[in-house]
DNA sequence: TCATATTAAAAGTCAAAGAAAGTCAAAAAA
DNA sequence: TTTTTTGACTTTCTTTGACTTTTAATATGA
């Protein structure tokens, strides 16, 4: 098997536990494979491309590091889920439940939390009975497929 | 992690209080996390640069100091001008013309404008025509209130 | 006492050394 | 031919330390 592909294999692993952010040191990789530090950068620019899925940032200088992100679209794809369980008309507090579910599985970020959040409350919409819940619905769920 | 990040993070914590002006003693503190005194500098130089929101002075001579705020940027103060302009009606037709004015300033990015610009569309909130501009209202400045 | 000189206590500057990562092209392998 | 491996050289960021400047505190002298 290629150095290439052991480095590769073993930097997905890294993933494994589930984050979606590692971050590795090239310098100290290359010795612990006992190839030269250009090679990851190879494995890198061949293998974790952004059509692959992967983002990737580095810094140099000393602590400097490389951190590989990975894209995935299992996000959208919940969100996508969620947007189509909402009916037509949705309460406040269910809102807020699923905005804390979103925050909770870093689906979004506290700003965006509050932005939903803000959008979507009863004392800015302030509308009857029989229309709140129906407007709710609708922000919430284009302001989910922008997101 | 670096030196420099620790230190970075020990002085954030320092606002923690919500004071907007901290004080540091560079000496003091260069022996607190044992490294030269002017790494101090170096921290000041690189992580609490006007462009990142803050604004140093410092005094030489017995009993000196390294005085931090943190000052808030005219963007905030250009999007509360704006709130308070806006009446308690607003078009979507004057939406979009502050929005690309809020974009063309950096004031806000385009996942930001999408958000506003989705969550206050004819189309989403669908309502008459009474009620709309002023429900676009509040919803536009909560929302600006919350960038 | 009051003005002035001296000393010491800060902070500032700048460049060298060190610690990473990046680039690119030649050599080797598939 | 295409992909992988290797290594020399470059760029970027951090750490360190010697030297400078500023200012407060203190001492000195008329």
């Amino acid at each position: 098997m290629r150095m290439s592909d052991i480095i590769e294999e073993f930097i997905k692993e890294l993933f494994d536990d589930g984050s979606d952010a590692i971050e590795i040191q090239r310098n100290e990789l290359a010795e612990q494979f006992n190839c030269v530090p250009s090679q990851i950068n190879y494995v890198i620019s061949t293998r974790f491309k952004p059509s692959q899925g992967y983002y990737v940032e580095s810094r140099r200088g000393g602590g400097g590091h490389i951190t590989i992100k990975k894209v995935n679209n299992d996000k959208e794809d919940y969100i996508m889920h969620i947007i189509n369980n909402i009916g037509n008309e949705i309460t406040s507090n269910e809102v807020d439940i699923l905005i804390s579910d979103f925050l909770s599985y870093n689906i979004i970020g506290t700003k965006e939390a509050k932005l939903l959040k803000v959008a979507t409350s009863d004392n800015v919409l302030k509308l009857s009975k029989e229309l709140k819940d129906k407007v709710r619905a609708r922000i919430f769920k284009n302001m989910l497929l922008n997101i």
